[in-house]
DNA sequence: GTGGTCTAGACCACA
DNA sequence: GTGGTCTAGACCACA
């Protein structure tokens, strides 16, 4: 069972974070291989949220190779292949690098503070594999 | 004379690729305090974007205390003050910091790899402010 | 429902003029935690002005931690967090008492006069939050 | 000799900050009735800014009473007339009063700190008077 | 000339 | 439906 928790407030759409956290919880080991996610209809009455939301994250999911619906039942993790042009990859790395810098040096962190904070939560990952 | 480069089609908001522009530059020291900026107009113009695009994105790096306004004569960098609480400064690191990761696993990038194209880019601050 | 009132001609802007009173009916507590707002159509609508001057006065209030956004839903009251700094909030403090005073001096009342405005106001604000 | 302290950044205007501070100089007796004024070119040479601008801080103090002008012998503090009618007045009194605690209800300053910072800067004024 | 505000109208993503 | 962004064009106060 995964645990996926919404906040609200932040401008981070719901999907958003539903896609993150499944993809987290992946990269954790806490979802392997072959294994079922919720339905649709059940994962958005958990999370209280409209069922168009969680299709959309999982329609995202599909896209990208993370998830693979076997129409008639359901949901699952896939072995993950990768979509991406190597290009496009590197496109969508320095957009995101350059993004996180730009509020990082607007929120005035010093070089070795950004390094901090980032070990901080790859370290969290890290206990995640092992556990 | 400051270069700003605008990409549309992009899901970064114009007048949000302005003021991150405007904020490394200051960074990189390519902008001082006390040095005054293009006209709202003259920029939008520049850019060939709406002046009240351009209006918008100085209204932000005012509000955070970067730029200030002299009615009737411009805007001006100003010495940065810390207008942020300790806690939302906080709130905000770590908000950034999970978007920015949970872009990384999308993308399927190791630790190793997020620590070097994080570096890649510090170290190119580092050398804007030494020279 | 929230009752705004706007007049033109003064010289407050409208939208400041919405923030304003947004956030007395909060302190008034008309408007509690996790209450949602009139949308920003429909309040426009509703005061006869556009909707990009009300998206203005929401945006502020967001930006400040009165409101929080939730993408596709609407605009709610949210638990007031303190996002400025000590320094910041004294800074804005003292700039307002100043360019008050320098009203009242300019209006020509004795500091008895001010006090007795001041105090008239404020038991608006106790009475209001009693009831 | 007055001294006039000219702050930017704030969003008062140059020459509000002009008006204001010869008004507190008179209200502080710094200036009493039949005192002469630096003229208009003098004035903006010492303040740098431009003589426009104190014109208009000038032009101000007229209108309101506060200085009469002698032509071909400059600017002097005259004995004060209300201009305004009571009613106006009060109508300026209160807008006031509502903007500037509108501005503390912001920054979620209490009354009872609110009457504080008030009594701190009137003290001021009566201090200035005996001296 | 400078920035600040506002209208009218459009298009987009999200729920 | 919701808010967010953008254009085009106007008017205002200030220096």
């Amino acid at each position: 069972m995964v645990s996926i928790k919404i906040t609200t407030g932040g401008n981070r759409a719901i999907y958003q974070q539903v896609v993150d956290q499944i993809r987290s919880a992946i990269a954790a080991e806490k979802l392997t291989v072959g294994q079922s996610l919720p339905s649709v209809r059940g994962l958005a009455e958990q999370l209280a949220v409209n069922h168009n939301t969680i299709a959309k994250a999982y329609a995202e999911l599909v896209r990208d190779g993370t998830l693979e619906s076997r129409p008639g039942r359901g949901m699952f993790v896939c072995q993950k292949r990768n979509v991406l042009s190597a290009a496009e990859r590197r496109r969508r790395t320095q957009q995101a690098v350059d993004v996180f810098l730009a509020e990082m040096l607007a929120l005035d962190l010093a070089p070795e503070q950004i390094r901090e904070v980032i070990e901080a939560k790859l370290n969290g990952f890290a206990v995640a594999q092992k556990s």
